[in-house]
DNA sequence: CGGGCCATTGAAGTATGTCAAAGTTTGTGG
DNA sequence: CCACAAACTTTGACATACTTCAATGGCCCG
C-alpha cells in the first residue's frame, strides 16, 4: 500500500535542515497549497491557535503550512523517517505505533487538533509511526519555519512548550491507565478517555464511533482484542454500555468509572 | 481512570506568574545560593547545557538557579501545585507519582541529567507528585527566566525542545513496555531500561543498586511487588542475574532479552 | 454477491493476583 | 554500639482473571 519509504534510521542531530521553499516536500502530490491563515480553521480552538493575539497570529502565518489528505490505512511518517514537520490533525484520527518484529504496539491515538510528531525533537527522527485510521487530513508545519516563528513571538514559544507538556501529561495518563491490574478498568478507562476527547472536540460524549479495532485498543491497553471484546460486551450486559459494532452508547459513564476504574484500584 | 478531574480538564492558559525576585521560594530553608556556571556542573553532558556554546551558555547563566538538598522521602513538589520552577537532578533518584485514594501510581523515575516539571507547562501546575528515593539534590529553574533565557537564545529554545521530546519518547517507551503482557517482559525490560541509565550516567550497566522498593517497580509497570520479586527471583534461577536484595548483577543482559522481552511479544 | 476483515463467544490451560507467614534489612533510640 | 521496631523482601498455596486456540457470524468493500 505505502511505497514510499525514507527510513534513515539514524540520528539527525539538530540544529534541523532549514526550510527551502524551493525544496519539495516529501509527498508532493499530496501536499497542497497553503491556506487561510491558521486561526480561521475549524480547529484552531484546540490547535496551535489557541489563546494567541493578532501579533502572534502573524508570526504564525508567516509559515508555509501544507495539507496532506490521508486515506484509512496510509501512513504519515514512519520511525526512523527524518523530521522535517510538525503536523497538525484537521480532521479524522490516526494511530502512532511502533513497529515490532511481529505486529506493532498502538502508543496513541490522535484527534483534530492534536499535533504529531514532537516525539521526533529528541534526535531529528520521528520515534513512531503514524497511521490513518480513517479519511483524515493533517496541517504539515516545517520545523525550521516554526522555529523561526518561534524566535519572534514568545506567546508561540509558550503555546508550543504547552502543547508538548500536554502531551506529556497524557502520555503519562495513558500509562497510569495502562498500569491498572484489571483488564476491565484499562478498557472502562479508555471509554471514559475517549468520551472525554469527542466532547472536548465538540462531539456527544454519550455516542461515538471507535475508529481503531479491537486490536489497535487491545495493544494501547496491553491486552487481547478478545478481552476487549468480552470487556465491552460485560459492560453492555450489566447496562453501562450499548455496543454495535464500533458504535458506542454512553449510557451510564459514571457508574461505569465507579464499578471498574475507581473499584479497581486496590 | 482520572479522579482528580482538574488536572486534565480545562487548561489554564498561559502566560504563567512571573518570576518576581522578591518572592520566596516554596521551601526557602532548602534553597541555597546560585553557585558556579551551569556548564561547570558534573552533569552538565547529560542536562541543559549539553551542546551549548559559549554565547548560549551566557544566556543560561543569566538564569539564578537555586540549589535544593531532599532526603529519603522528602517530596519536592506535589499534584496540584502552582508550577514556578523546573528541576535539575543533580545526583540521587527520584519518583514522580500520581496519589490515589489507596496508595500511588507510580510514573517515572528520575536520575542524574534529568528535568522535571515539564508536565507542568500543560495548564500551570504540577501534573504529578515528586519523592527523592535516595539523598538527591537538584536545581531549581525558575522558568520565567528560563523564558527570559530562551528569548535570548535559539539554541537553549531547541535544547529545551529537545529535553521535552526526550522524555515524550521515553514515556512512549515505557508506555510500550507496561503494555507487555508477560510480566517477566516487563520486570526485564525495566532492569534493561536502569542498565541503560546507569551507562548513560557513567556507572556499570552490569551491576547496580535498585534505589526504589519493589512495590514501586510494580506500581510503574502495572503488576504487583510479588509478582516483581519472583520475577527476579525466576531470571536468577536461570542465571541472567544475580540479585541480594536491591543489589541487582545483569550476568547475561542479552540473554535476559532474547528470554523475555523480545521473545514474548506474541 | 462473494470474499476478506473484523467481532463475538466458548473451552481449557496458565500466569498472575491475593492472602498469609517467615525471614531479612534498615533505621532509631537507648 | 546494641536492641528493637518498622519496613521491605521472599516464598508458598490457592483462586481467578486472562491468554490462547478455535469456530462462528456479521459487516463492508470490491
Amino acid at each position: 500500500m505505502e511505497t514510499h519509504s525514507t527510513r534513515t534510521g539514524v540520528a539527525v542531530p539538530l540544529p534541523l535542515p532549514r526550510w527551502n521553499p524551493g525544496v519539495r516536500l516529501l509527498r508532493p502530490a499530496r501536499v497542497e497549497a497553503p491556506r487561510a491563515p491558521c486561526h480561521t480553521c475549524g480547529v484552531s480552538h484546540l490547535c496551535l491557535p489557541k489563546g494567541l493575539d493578532d501579533s502572534d497570529r502573524d508570526a504564525l502565518d508567516q509559515i508555509t503550512i501544507g495539507r496532506r489528505r490521508l486515506r484509512k490505512g496510509q501512513k504519515l511518517y514512519r520511525q526512523g523517517d527524518t523530521f522535517l514537520f510538525l503536523y497538525a490533525v484537521r480532521f479524522g484520527t490516526c494511530k502512532a505505533s511502533f513497529p515490532l518484529p511481529n505486529g506493532e504496539h498502538v502508543s496513541a491515538f490522535h484527534m483534530a487538533g492534536d499535533i504529531m510528531g514532537f516525539d521526533a525533537l529528541a534526535d531529528g527522527s520521528y520515534a513512531t509511526t503514524v497511521t490513518a485510521l480513517e479519511s483524515c487530513e493533517v496541517c504539515a508545519l516545517p520545523y525550521a519555519q516554526l522555529l523561526e516563528a518561534c524566535a519572534a513571538s514568545s506567546a508561540l514559544r509558550q503555546r508550543v512548550a504547552q502543547l508538548m507538556g500536554a502531551q506529556l501529561v497524557r502520555e503519562y495518563l495513558v500509562t497510569k491507565l495502562v498500569a491498572h491490574r484489571h483488564t476491565e478498568a484499562r478498557v472502562a478507562g479508555f471509554l471514559l478517555q475517549l468520551s472525554k476527547w469527542m466532547q472536548e472536540r465538540g462531539y456527544s460524549p454519550r455516542e461515538f464511533r471507535l475508529r481503531m479495532s479491537r486490536a489497535d485498543i487491545g495493544s494501547y491497553l496491553g491486552t487481547t482484542l478478545e478481552t476487549v471484546s468480552r470487556c465491552l460486551s460485560q459492560f453492555a450486559r450489566h447496562g453501562h454500555i450499548r455496543v454495535h459494532n464500533r458504535e458506542i452508547e454512553l449510557v451510564d459513564a459514571e457508574g461505569l468509572r465507579a464499578a471498574y476504574v475507581d473499584e479497581g484500584r486496590a
